[in-house]
DNA sequence: TTTCTTCTTTAGAAACGTTCTAAAGTGTTG
DNA sequence: CAACACTTTAGAACGTTTCTAAAGAAGAAA
């Protein structure tokens, strides 16, 4: 789960795209490390403060690409963000609510039964499911 | 099922809010038939063909005064739009991912089972399950 | 290397859905 | 009725995301 600069060449260019100073700087951001989750502002904060220059266009156009080209996943959860993760293979969320972080739940650590019979006509894309938590009041 | 304007009154008074001209009108259209999933511009070209003149601020207030009072609840299943579901029973959705229509799926129909420990110091605000479907491509 | 082509980045403008503001209007109460 | 509180409204403003068009960087070929 650690990506050397090397690693992330690779991922790029067999995402047919060219390695650039500011897309290797993101893909850095993004898979270097294990799994994240992130919105366009703050991708675009953190490579600002690491020193690499990269405006917010640019963090949406590679953001796109990059989810375009499987390699991140965009999940809905907040009307007013679009949050990405690096996680995609099929997996679950809880949604801390007050926060506005998103944690994984693995898909075998909960288990959707029962899928009644889809729409006419129509197969299934993605089942997701959030569980939004906020905090406990006791 | 069937709610007449006497109906609409009572529902809206009930709610402590003001039976107006304006929101008897988007009363009636939200609830005098079955459920409903809207979306705030959806309802405002609704009522403008109705012959209802509402304004889009208008259509915001209310949609969040119903939800305040539980008369509606807010689904988010795309990251440009609110959508407002007339079902405020526990229940899932499908999600028509090309046309951005809303099914719902009754509770019993689907199970959710095993969720995970919660993140510490949490608990659940909600559970939910939208099954995105597009046109089967055989 | 040079040249040619294609992809990429960028600033800034624009678009979009939504919220805010403050003034005018309406419903309710006594 | 007066007095008050709530509601509606146009239009401005907002925050996020997309677009535009021009400049810049990467890749291929020779």
């Amino acid at each position: 789960m650690h990506l050397n600069s090397e690693d992330l060449r690779h991922k790029i260019k067999t995402a047919n795209l060219r390695p650039t100073q500011q897309r290797l700087a993101l893909a850095d951001l993004l898979f270097a490390q294990g799994n994240r989750h992130v919105t366009a502002e703050r991708l675009h904060n953190e490579a600002m403060s690491s020193g690499v220059t990269v405006s917010l266009a640019t963090i949406y156009n590679n953001l796109h690409q990059f989810t375009a080209a499987g390699l991140l996943r965009e999940v809905v959860v907040d009307s007013s963000r679009s949050y990405f993760d690096t996680n995609v293979d099929p997996h679950h969320h809880f949604f801390h609510e007050k926060t506005g972080e998103l944690e994984d739940i693995p898909r075998n650590e909960l288990s959707v039964d029962n899928i009644p019979t889809l729409p006419e006509g129509t197969e299934i894309s993605s089942v997701d499911v959030i569980v939004r938590v906020t905090a406990r009041r006791d």
